[in-house]
DNA sequence: ATCAATTGCGTTATGCTATAACGTGTGCGA
DNA sequence: TCGCACACGTTATAGCATAACGCAATTGAT
């Protein structure tokens, strides 16, 4: 999927996400853009939605909080499974993509006759850095 | 880790949610407790932080539910990475242990000096019998 | 041109998930 | 018997997410 021109909310959510350095929760998001004129959450929600759609964001089941995609030139979307180190010190967030972890996982689940549709790989611990 | 003695509650939890065919939240656990005398959350939540510990329960992260553990006879803190399938139509929950990609997870997180403490894996989809 | 469908937006209200903070009771070892 | 650890109960609150309504702009078919 090719990115689509962004709205003015989309921008704004994503230029916020961008210049973190670290994920940030929905409502966190929300704050830093009052300034802007947000004031309810969907406002934050729907953009959001829509970026994960296009691929250039992705979601933290485990921290409830969102990151621009570190490959924000490719899609996402097509280089399968995506795992996340994510540091409970500093926040800081390593993605990374490992074919061989994909095709076993995606063995396993055809074996299985599970049709997956989205995926969750998230591990939390301590970076280089804080580790100590 | 031996698994303790279960208190009271710990037990009431620990049964709901193995005579469960899916996945429960926190809410309908406590729901499904009050005629023994269930009053708030914490309850709740209490005990099954004391499950999760001693590794009988896992918690799934991206629907925000709680499973039993598919292995009870064993620790599933020590067979490493768990992964867990989840059909988005009727809730089942498929448990999966793999060494492989225990290893090329554990070898990556290796080589960026980050330690691990907690991981997440889990597919969204349709089960066998749920797909289309 | 106009109508219908789609999409984004704003607002209010609400629901679901999780924890803080306080106090009680019980058992057990120093 | 004192102090500590632990489970428990309760009230209140914090944090995350969506439902439902209505308005405005865009597009595209008739």
């Amino acid at each position: 999927m090719t990115t689509p021109m962004l709205t003015k909310n989309q921008s704004l959510v994503f230029d916020i996400l961008t210049k973190a350095e670290a994920p940030l929760s929905a409502y966190t998001i929300l704050d830093k853009l009052r300034d802007q004129g947000f004031r309810a959450p969907l406002q934050v929600y729907r953009a959001l939605d829509k970026l994960l759609e296009y691929g250039v964001v992705h979601r933290l089941e485990s921290i409830n909080s969102f990151v621009a995609c570190a490959h924000p030139h490719e899609d996402c979307h097509s280089h399968g499974l995506v795992a996340f180190a994510i540091c409970e010190s500093c926040g800081q967030v390593i993605e990374f993509h490992d074919d061989e972890v994909d095709h076993r996982l995606m063995d396993w689940l055809k074996s299985q006759k599970f049709k997956a549709e989205k995926s969750t790989i998230e591990i939390r611990g301590h970076c280089a850095n804080c580790a100590a």
